[in-house]
Order: structure tokens, then sequence, then C-alpha cells
DNA sequence: GTCTTCTGTGTGACTTTGTCACAGACAGGG
DNA sequence: CCCTGTCTGTGACAAAGTCACACAGAAGAC
């Protein structure tokens, strides 16, 4: 029996649920995973709701030579949309969830759930918000993938993940595992950024020398 | 006026909203769209929430290049889901709507449409059964694009758009606009699969000589 | 300190896919 | 029949993904 007040208090997240969804909680059981945990595999079937209410989990796919493409994280804001849209359809995983840092998250087993969604008007709100933003973020990621070329998406990454720094600590494979693209050719287009004088490398760690040159190159059109 | 009674007999899909749903209606304009219509733009501001009670619209994506992108269709039976999306959003289209067929749909603003869905359980149902599974056939298709080569997915084209049949009736544009691909690619494909004595080609159209061993270019793995 | 091991990066060669330009085939209308 | 527009084929090249391997620097082991 989890103390509902305390929760609610602890993980704001969860105050937009009413009565009838914070009753879920008595039936979840709350779970704490280090960082680089497998939270659910691809192809998996689907047997629990998950709630993230502190830490991140990252949503991606995973082809057979072992490269990987991030799909969306999940961050303290929300639920999972993969597994809730698993939950309703009632089929396998078409991704796999990772924590990248330590995590705080509900389980609820499927039925659990299921009652609780016919119950609570606020779970219901809770979720139907989480999927409008995400469908919207996919497609404009299937398109991104399909259309675009890659110096232009390694610049928006570089630039989106600086935030108003200048130095990025990340190795060229991680780089590439988040682009869905081969490590060879971050290390290439990185390369070519340098010749350009946009930014200097160093193992795990880029620095930005011109940054307006690469927000540039980064931008649509 | 819309005669609701008469709408439920005339669109079964509609039967599953309740009274608060079906008032929707009410303030709704009934449209009729001929075939190749556009229905809404990429880009465009969000005004409408549309269902589509007969016919098909297609939702697909364009690059700069004019290459195209189908991301999904919506069929009778829904809604669409990236109207929705955008509505609750406010976003603007990430993607653009074209009828394939010729097509009756319900057009809802904004405003009464945000109005319905506070007081419908029937509506939010609905529109939340169609986001699972379009979220998970969209994550299909990222993966799909970013891993799957082109031989593997025009297979499985082929196969899923051939049905039981032995004649597609396709140009080689069309069938790239749905893969996100060029017309040579294709064009390129299918003279693969011809020299293998797997197709036999000739002006808008493909034909199967031996099915079986496109089945099998097209399995996973 | 030196040696070893592991991870991260650089590079060349090759394949696949996308782009561009253009030629030729074919269907349908006049 | 010819003309026109659509569809398909092709070659040359650019961009991206794959494969194999070299090498550098960091981290431990000793």
């Amino acid at each position: 029996m989890n103390d509902i007040k305390q929760l609610t208090d602890q993980f704001p997240v969860l105050r937009q649920l009413d009565d009838a969804g914070l009753s879920i909680l008595n039936r979840a059981s709350k779970v704490e995973l280090p960082a680089n945990q497998m939270v659910f595999y691809q192809g998996d079937p689907c047997t629990h709701y998950i709630i993230v209410v502190s830490g991140v989990v990252k949503v991606l796919g995973r082809n057979a030579n072992g490269r990987e493409l991030l799909l969306y994280r999940i961050e303290n804001q929300g639920s999972c949309v993969l597994t809730t849209s698993c939950l309703l359809g009632a089929e396998a995983y078409p991704a796999e969830g990772i924590t990248e840092t330590d995590v705080t998250a509900f389980m609820i087993p499927l039925v659990e759930f299921q009652q609780a969604l016919a119950e609570s008007e606020g779970l219901r709100r809770f979720i139907f918000d989480s999927y409008g933003e995400r469908l919207a973020k996919l497609i404009g990621l299937v398109q991104e993938i399909a259309f675009e070329r890659i110096e232009k998406r390694l610049a928006r990454y570089l630039i989106k993940n600086a935030g108003s720094g200048f130095i990025l600590l990340r190795s060229h494979q991680e780089i590439a595992d988040e682009l869905g693209t081969a490590r060879e050719v971050v290390s290439r287009q990185l390369k070519v950024f340098e010749q350009k004088e946009w930014v200097a490398l160093s193992r795990n760690q880029v620095m930005f020398v011109n940054k307006d040159a690469i927000r540039a190159a980064g931008r649509s059109e």
C-alpha cells in the first residue's frame, strides 16, 4: 500500500490524476532502476503500464547490425506512450526501453491498468495528452530520417544538445545512435565541420568554435 | 442540422459515439470531396477536426524535391489522428492530407470539438482507440525507413498491395511515393526482380511470376 | 615507471540509395 | 497518322551505410 499523499507531494506529475486515477497507485509497484538498465525489450509482450516519476528512459529501435535509433525519451513529466499503446492493442513492443539515469517508476499490471482507465477521467486525460505531442514528433522524425541530409541533422543535434554551452561531451557512437546512423558517418561529418572550423574535436568531446554557422547549417531550408 | 438517426444508419462508424458525442454532428458540416483533393496542407494551422465516414484519405510528407512518403491512410473506419493531435497541441500540420477516393467526412471547428471532447466519453474513447495502433505503426515505419533495404521494403509492398491477385496496377512513381524513395530506385529494383523472374513488368503494371520468392524477400530477417 | 587492454577515432574500399539529366517507349486524342 | 503527355530505362555522379583495420589515448595491472 502506497501513501498517496506522500507520493503526490514527492512527484508533482501525479497531481493531475483524480482520486480514481490515484487509486491505481495502490495496485502499482514502485520500482527504482539504476542507469543503463533495460526496461522492456523489442518484441516482448506488454505486461505492465509504466509511469516514470523521476529520471529518464530512452525508447529506441535497433537493427540487425546493432545500429540504434532514438525514438523519444520519457522524461519525469510523463508516462510511456509506447507501453500504453501496446497495452491498448495488446501487441508486442516494437522498440526497447533503457534507463539513462537512475529512475523511479510505477509499474501497473495490464488488467489493473485497463480497469483504472475505465474508472478514471484524470488518468485518461493524462494519457490522452501524452499522445498528441508524441505523434506529431514521430511524424517529424519520420520525415527527418526520410528526407534530411545527415549534415543538417547532425548540426541540429549538436545545437539542441549543447544548450547554451560550448562543449558537448559525447562519443561519436552515442551521437550516431541517437541519429540512427553509423558511427563512421558521424566521425566523417564531424571532421568536415572541423575542417570548416565550426568545431574542435577531441576524445568524447565536441567543442563549438562557430556555433552560429552550425545553427545555420541545421536550419530548415 | 443533421439527422442523426439517418447518419448512424448510413455510417456505422458513428455508432460508437454516445449521445454527447453524436451531438457534435449537429455542429459539424458534412462535406463531400472528390478524389485527389487536398484536405489539409503541410504547415497549415489546424482549424477543424475531421471524421471520415466513407472513402480514403492518405496522409503524407513531402520534401523539397517533391519526394513523397505515405505516413498512413484514414479509412472509413476512423478519424484523422494527425488532425486530432494538432488540434490538441494547437500546432500546424506536419504533413498533408489528400483524398484517394471520393470521400464523405464531417468537419468540426476547433472550439466545438474541444467542447464535445470534454462532454463525451464516447468521443474520447473513439479518438483514444485510434491513437494506439497509429503510434505503433508509425514506430514500425520509422524503423523500416531507417534500417531496411529497399529490396525488402519493395517486396513487402508488392505482396501487401497485391492481396490474393497476381497483378498490381500501379506506376513506379506511385510505388516510390508510398515507400518514400525515388522513382528511379523503384524502377531499378523492379528490373532486378524481373531479371530474377519474380515479376513481369509493363506500363502501369507489375505481374507476379514467382510470388513466393517475393514474399520470402520481404520477410523480416 | 612500463606494459597491456580497451575504447574511441580515422580511413580506404566498396555497396546501396538518392539525384540529375536525358532518351526512348507507349497510349490516347486529335 | 502525328502529337503530346506520361511512364520507364539508363548512365554518371553524390551521399550514406558497411566492412575491415590501423592507430591513439586513457585506464589499469604490474
